[in-house]
DNA sequence: TTGTAGGCGTTATCAC
DNA sequence: GTGATAACGCCTACAA
C-alpha cells in the first residue's frame, strides 16, 4: 500500500504538504502543488480512510436498520437511503433486525465501535432509554420511536380515514379492518383512523376487526375466518399491502368476487399490489421519498449538528386499482 | 470515549496487559485478569474497531454489489449474505450498481480505501482486467465474470433444458423463449439450454425467440407482439420470473387462458411467482443458499487465504404451479 | 509557504 | 507474567 509518506518522498516535500494538497486546505505553492499532484498520480495514491477515521473519530458510514429486507416494503427504502449516502460520500450499511431488540442493540454496539456516523432506524422495539443520550445521530423512519427522536413518517391516521371514506364512497356498508401488530406505531395509527371513521356507524361491530402481523399468510387465514363468520362484510381496509395480497387470495379461495362482492383497499403502495389480479387499490406512501428525506436529514444532522431539524410527516395518496 | 489506557490506569496495569485480556492471547495472571475485567466492566469499555483496523489492515467488513436491491431477486441474496456476515462478526455493506461499470469501479475504490476485507459481486459489467490482481478477495455470485474468478451460480443450462422438457411433457408443441440480456452470463446459458432443446424440432422457428431485459414491462410488450404474430405458440419458457409476470399479464390482456391455451414457466423461484394468479411455475434457484455459500466462501478466503476453494454450481428445482 | 512532531487507539515485539 | 514502546497512516498545531 502506498502511503502519504511515499508521495511526500517522491515529490520532495513533507507529508504535511501532501496532506494540504489532498484536503486542499492551508497554503501551498502552485508549483509544489503540481509536483505533489503528479506524485499522487504516478503512485496512484489513495488516502487510507481508516487512518482518517481514527484521527477524526468519524467514519463516513451510515447504517439503516430494517426488520427484514425480504419484506417488499424495505428494498425501496434501502435503495433511497443508499442513493443519498452514496451521493454524499457515505458508505451504506444494512442491518436486518427481525424486530428483535437484542439484535438491534448488538448491531448498535458493533457500529459504535466502528465510529458509525449515524443510523436510520425502522424499529418498533427500541426503547426510549436506548435511544436517548446516544452520541451518534439517529433518525426514526416509518415508525416513530418516541416524540423526542426525529422521525420521517406518513400521515397514517389521515390516510386510514381516507381509505375508509373511499370504501364508503364506493358503496360499502360493512367495512372490516385487518390491522398490523399493536406494537408498531403506524399500525396503531391506521387502526385509530379506521375506528374513528366507523365507530359511530350503526352497523359497526367489533367483530369486524382482526389483528394481523403485516404478512401474507396471517392475513389469508384471518380473512377466511372473518368472511365466513361475517358474510355481510363488503369492504376491507387492510393495514398494509402485503396483507392485502393475503386478503385477495382468501377471497379467491372462498370464491368471493372482487370488487363486486367485496372491495379491498391496502396501505403502502408497494409494487406487488400492481401485479396481483385483481390489482390492489391502496393508500400509497412516497416510499422512496421518505427514505431519501431520512437520509438527507441524518446527513444534515451529522455535518451540521447545530441546525434545527424537525420531524416530517409525508402524505399518502390514494391509488385506485381493480380491487375496489 | 473510554480507551484502553483508561482501563489500564483503573486496573493498575499496562495497556499491553489489557490488550492481552481483551484478545485473550499471551499469558496473564488470573487475578490481574479479574482486575482488568472489572475495570472494563466498570468503564463499559469497548475497543475501538477503527484503531484495530488501522493496525491490522483489515476492517471486518464485507460488501455485496447488486444491480438494484429493488429487483425482487436480490433481497433474499442480500439477506443471506448479511446473515452470514453477521454470524462471523462482519459488517455488511450494500452497493447498488445499476449494472454500470463506472459505479462498480467507484464503489470498489471507495471500499478499498476503507480496507474492506472482501466483496461479493453480482455483475455483468466488470471486466477480467478489473478483477484480476485485486488485493482483496472477490467472489462472483449469480453471474460468472470470468473462469478464474471463483463463482457461486446455478446450473442455468441444465435448468433451462428441464424447463423446456417439462413444457413438452405438458403437451406443448410450439415453445417460445423470452431471454434475458445477452451480456448476462446466466441469460446466455438459459438461452442455450432452450435452444439445444428445441433446435431440432421440426416446428422450431427463430421468431419464437425474443430478448427481454429481465423486467416486467419489457416482457409484457414482447409477449403481446410474440403472441399476436405467432398465435400457434402454446408454451413459453421465460428466462426469469419477473418477466414471467409480464407474460402472464400480457396473456391476460389478450384474453389467452393460462394454462389451457398457453403454458408458462419462469426461472428463479422468487416469492412473487406465488402471488400472481395464476401462480407461476418456475425453475427455482436455492436463492438464500447461494447467497449463504458465497458469503461463507468469501469469509473462508479472507480468514484462510491458503485453502483451496472451488466454484460451486447449485441445482435448480422445478416448482409446478398453476401456469402450466 | 513549508516542515516537525505529537497524537488518534490498538496491537505486537521485546525486554525484564 | 508484565511493561515499555514502536508501529499502523493520517491530520494539525506550532515552528520556522
Amino acid at each position: 500500500m502506498t502511503t502519504i509518506r511515499d508521495v511526500a518522498k517522491l515529490a520532495n516535500v513533507s507529508v504535511a504538504t501532501v496532506s494540504r494538497v489532498i484536503n486542499n486546505n492551508g497554503y501551498v505553492n502552485e508549483s509544489t502543488m503540481q509536483r505533489v499532484r503528479q506524485a499522487i498520480e504516478q503512485l496512484n495514491y489513495r488516502p487510507n480512510d481508516v487512518a482518517r477515521s481514527l484521527f477524526k473519530g468519524k467514519s463516513k458510514m451510515i447504517a439503516l436498520f430494517v426488520p427484514d429486507i425480504m419484506n417488499p416494503f424495505f428494498p425501496e427504502l434501502a435503495r433511497a437511503v443508499e442513493d443519498i449516502s452514496n451521493k454524499h460520500g457515505y458508505t451504506f450499511i444494512l442491518c436486518n433486525t427481525d424486530n428483535q431488540n437484542d439484535k438491534e442493540i448488538t448491531y448498535l454496539n458493533a457500529l459504535l465501535q466502528k465510529s458509525i456516523d449515524g443510523i436510520i432506524l425502522v424499529s418498533s422495539t427500541m426503547t426510549t432509554s436506548q435511544v436517548k443520550d446516544m452520541k451518534v445521530p439517529l433518525i426514526a423512519l416509518d415508525r416513530k420511536i418516541n416524540p423526542n427522536l426525529i422521525s420521517v413518517t406518513v400521515n397514517n391516521y389521515e390516510g386510514a380515514r381516507q381509505a375508509v371514506q373511499y370504501l364508503k364512497k364506493q358503496g360499502c356498508k360493512r367495512i372490516a379492518h385487518i390491522s398490523g401488530p399493536e406494537n408498531i406505531s403506524n399500525a396503531r395509527e391506521r387502526f385509530r383512523g379506521y375506528l374513528d371513521e366507523v365507530r359511530d356507524e350503526e352497523w359497526f361491530n367489533s367483530d369486524f376487526i382482526c389483528v394481523g402481523n403485516y404478512a401474507v399468510n396471517d392475513a389469508f387465514e384471518a380473512t377466511k375466518k372473518l368472511l365466513q363468520s361475517n358474510p355481510e362484510i363488503d369492504g376491507i381496509f387492510v393495514a398494509n399491502d402485503l396483507m392485502g395480497v393475503g386478503v385477495l387470495k382468501a377471497a379467491e379461495s372462498l370464491k368471493i368476487k372482487i370488487p363486486n362482492e367485496l372491495s379491498v383497499i391496502g396501505f403502502d403502495g408497494i409494487e406487488l399490489g400492481n401485479i396481483t389480479s385483481p390489482s390492489l387499490t391502496t393508500m400509497a406512501q412516497p416510499i422512496y421519498n421518505i427514505g431519501k428525506r431520512a437520509a438527507e436529514i441524518l446527513i444534515q444532522k451529522i455535518e451540521h449538528p447545530n441546525t434545527v431539524i424537525k420531524s416530517e410527516e409525508h402524505k399518502v395518496k390514494l391509488i385506485t386499482r381493480e380491487s375496489t
